[in-house]
DNA sequence: GTCGAGATTATCT
DNA sequence: GATAATCTCGACC
């Protein structure tokens, strides 16, 4: 199901709903298994904070959109836009799990060894799926990239949101949302204990 | 299995 | 010219 409504609610509301969603690009199917808030200029963390810009236009549009923007040089990172038209909120997609396709997403991504690392990772999910720059404004219903919402919500855990450089990281922004127990989430996202006194 | 450092380019000031 | 919502690789347990 794709209802649209429902993502015009704020990011942070449509992030967890997102959990367990399938995200269809030709013959490769993926469920989506960790996820992000981006909560537009009110969150420091934001690529949008700053104010719009060729970038993050994108954000602003229709809800049911999908964000692609580039990441130090190399990789690309997907979002589904959600919050209503003018806001700047958005769902980055971090990692899924690959439920169809799996030859074609390995031909793209030779480096993986297991299957389970070729869709962990923001970048890496959106090399299994081949989504590139030039899908960036596409809608989710109608276009290359398709989004299906799942019938029932899964259970889910939140956390701080890492990577995120400067202000918009650490605890005071839990809006990093995931399956637990799922092995195609991020390792390095988990919580890193530390030795201390 | 986990941990730490380096690479690389579109976009904005 | 500085910045960035990251990945890969090599070293170690």
């Amino acid at each position: 199901m794709f209802d649209r409504e429902l993502l015009q609610r704020p990011a942070t509301e449509v992030a967890p709903l997102l959990l367990g969603a399938r995200v269809s690009v030709g013959d490769v199917t993926v469920r989506l298994t960790e996820v992000e808030a981006y909560l537009g200029e009110q969150d420091p963390g934001s690529h949008a904070f700053r104010g719009p810009g060729r970038r993050n236009a994108v954000m602003y549009g229709e809800p049911g959109s999908l964000y692609t923007y580039f990441s130090y040089g190399m990789h690309v990172c997907a979002n589904v836009v959600t919050g209503e038209l003018g806001t700047a909120s958005a769902v980055l997609m971090r990692a899924g799990e690959i439920l169809a396709g799996i030859e074609t997403a390995r031909s793209r991504r030779g480096t993986s060894r297991t299957d389970a690392d070729l869709a962990r990772g923001p970048a890496r999910l959106c090399v299994a799926l081949g989504i590139t720059l030039a899908d960036g404004g596409l809608d989710l219903q109608s276009g290359r990239v398709r989004l299906e919402l799942p019938d029932r919500v899964e259970a889910f855990a939140t956390g701080p949101r890492t990577g995120v450089s400067g202000a918009g990281g650490g605890e005071d922004y839990p809006w990093r949302f995931w399956i637990p127990g799922d092995r195609t989430v991020s390792r390095y996202l988990q919580h890193k204990p530390k030795k201390g006194p």
